[in-house]
DNA sequence: TAAAGTATTGTTAGCGGTCACATTACCACA
DNA sequence: TGTGGTAATGTGACCGCTAACAATACTTTA
């Protein structure tokens, strides 16, 4: 027989006045007559009560919790977007539900009817490929909803995130002017975002009369995974005099095969990686990278959201924040 | 005017039955018939239905969602532990309600609160110091509660975790018999984790007769504040022949910056952390570390309270889980 | 063909707050 | 002492769904 929690009815009771009474003490003291404030106060302490959002979720249809739906939250990435998002919701009483499809579109599609079962006043996503029937949800919705991570995305909603091609098309064209040629393209997951970057690699690659070529999986990134790639790279590209790869840990990870084979970096093999992560600014050599702007995307979604939750309508917009080449070390061979 | 999301109300109207009917057909197709089930599929296509869970946490107080309290959501370990949690949550039906609390007391306890006001099924908390306020909430929550990272807590819940102060004891005395003496603990956060690390490192380098010395900082472990750490302790401590790190990063950002010092490690200076990342393993040297089984904590508490929440009560119980010390080449002087 | 199922659909109440609207208590002032 | 006004508290109703029970409709069987 385990005991249910307090109602403001339990409160009520004990002290002997009617819930609203309660109800109005907890939302505002002000209104209640002071005899009663010490009572209903000490009678909510010792029953221990604890509000219930339930009935306000459910005669408002606000529950201010607001929605993030990323592919993962073991990268690294989305651990700081969500820091990000945080920063800003936290404050203003938002809780945040967080929850993930492992670059499922089926799995995207059942975690949005899961979070706005629990009516989310908005929702964060990451993607801008979902099914029909999950495209025809987030415009049933009836809440706002921001996309974020890839500014070139075609959504008809709020779009807050960088260009990833632009940015790898950059770092690749960077690589070619230090004097890397054949640059292969370390890839994972095959998410949108490294198609994005891919794109922008083969461009580069083309401009300048270059082969692009790409080793690639649909498993997570990984330090172990960038060696196991590294290894692999050298007999099927020989002349490979360069990589770049599309997350930070599998720079690194080439990084330190390339060092038990004795290959030197820059000066055999150029090594960039993507994100910026802290370790790319502690290493040896420093790794040049893509710096992106994760926990401010973050904060700009939520901002973002906050607006619109208020009212603040406006027609879908796109944000486009910058990222930053860093050359680093690792490839400045010229 | 913003549209309004439909109730099952607006479908049963669109079909011409009562609410009721279209309820059961959603749960139960074959309870309806035949001729009015393609129907009511039609109009719930047609109109965009999404159930609504807010009246059922209403009147069931179940939301078929578990509340995750955690210190950090950056902190890799607990991104992992997370991963672990949602193996096991997400098959179930269970939503994941993630909050954090920045290692401050106070608001952990407005986490609780927030938490449960949302009709959690379940709790995982990660610390078992809380404020006597958190304390009572947690006791009068009326659901199951599972404390979890640390097995000797002595809360009165059920605990899954490891022994962190015998981890950091034994692979203090690891490097010991490696042949380092002048070891320094490398401390961030100084969460209750940390504090039972550095006992146990404390108690083997006094059982070697040798003397402690910690370097400590409340802010977050990261490459380079390990890296800021070993500038500062060269001159802090000369005599340094071994750094203890309360995690990976830190003893990566140290190593690395051993490397720009032209210290070698292991010979003049060894190095171990603790987690036992991925990046240990493919880094050179590979890294000495206590290697935790942190997804695999998640998955257990996950398990453990399903079975509770389902009725298989049972008395407060810990599990310590077993760590392993890796020696990696980091340490291996002798 | 009537009685007795069984299958299908409908009706009511209630979960725990809060809104909008009474109602009562209390006070000042003419 | 009565009147008007404000402060303090009380009273349904409602949010959307479903459990429990009620009422039909349709079969089957004697």
């Amino acid at each position: 027989m385990k005991k249910k929690r307090p109602t403001l009815q339990d409160v009520a009771e004990r002290v002997g006045v009617t819930k609203m009474t309660v109800s109005r003490f907890i939302r505002n003291p002000d209104q209640v007559s002071d005899p009663l404030r010490d009572k209903i106060q000490h009678a909510l302490d010792d029953l221990g009560y604890i509000p219930n959002r339930a009935p306000d979720i459910l005669s408002k249809s606000k529950s201010h919790a607001v929605g993030v739906l990323l592919p993962s939250l073991t990268n690294q990435v989305f651990a700081e977007v969500i820091r990000g998002i945080e920063t800003v919701l936290e404050p203003e009483g938002y809780q945040t539900m967080l929850a993930h499809f492992g670059y499922s579109q089926d799995l995207e599609e059942q975690r949005i009817a899961t979070l706005l079962s629990y009516n989310v006043d908005a929702l964060i996503i990451s993607e801008s490929q979902h099914t029909p029937k999950a495209q025809k949800m987030l415009e049933n919705a009836g809440i706002p909803v921001i996309e974020i991570m890839d500014s070139t995305s075609t959504s008809p909603l709020h779009i807050i995130g960088i260009n990833n091609s632009a940015a790898a098309r950059e770092m690749t064209q960077t690589m070619i002017d230090h004097g890397h040629r054949n640059i292969v393209y370390f890839a994972a997951r095959m998410d949108e975002r490294t198609l994005q970057k891919i794109a922008g690699y083969k461009q580069a690659m083309a401009a300048n009369n270059l082969t692009a070529a790409i080793k690639e999986t649909r498993s997570a990134s990984s330090f172990t995974l960038g060696a196991k790639f590294l290894e692999e790279v050298l007999s099927e590209y020989p002349d490979i005099d360069g990589i770049f790869c599309t997350n930070d840990d599998l720079a690194i990870g080439a990084l330190y095969a390339c060092q038990k084979k004795g290959l030197r970096v820059p000066e055999d093999i150029g090594i960039a990686g993507f994100h910026g992560h802290d370790i790319a600014r502690a290493m040896v050599p420093l790794l040049a990278t893509v710096v992106t702007p994760r926990e401010e995307m973050g904060r700009l979604a939520a901002q973002q959201l906050l607006k619109n939750i208020h009212g603040e309508a406006r027609h879908a917009s796109v944000i486009e924040l910058a990222y930053e080449i860093e050359c680093g070390e690792s490839i400045k061979k010229i």
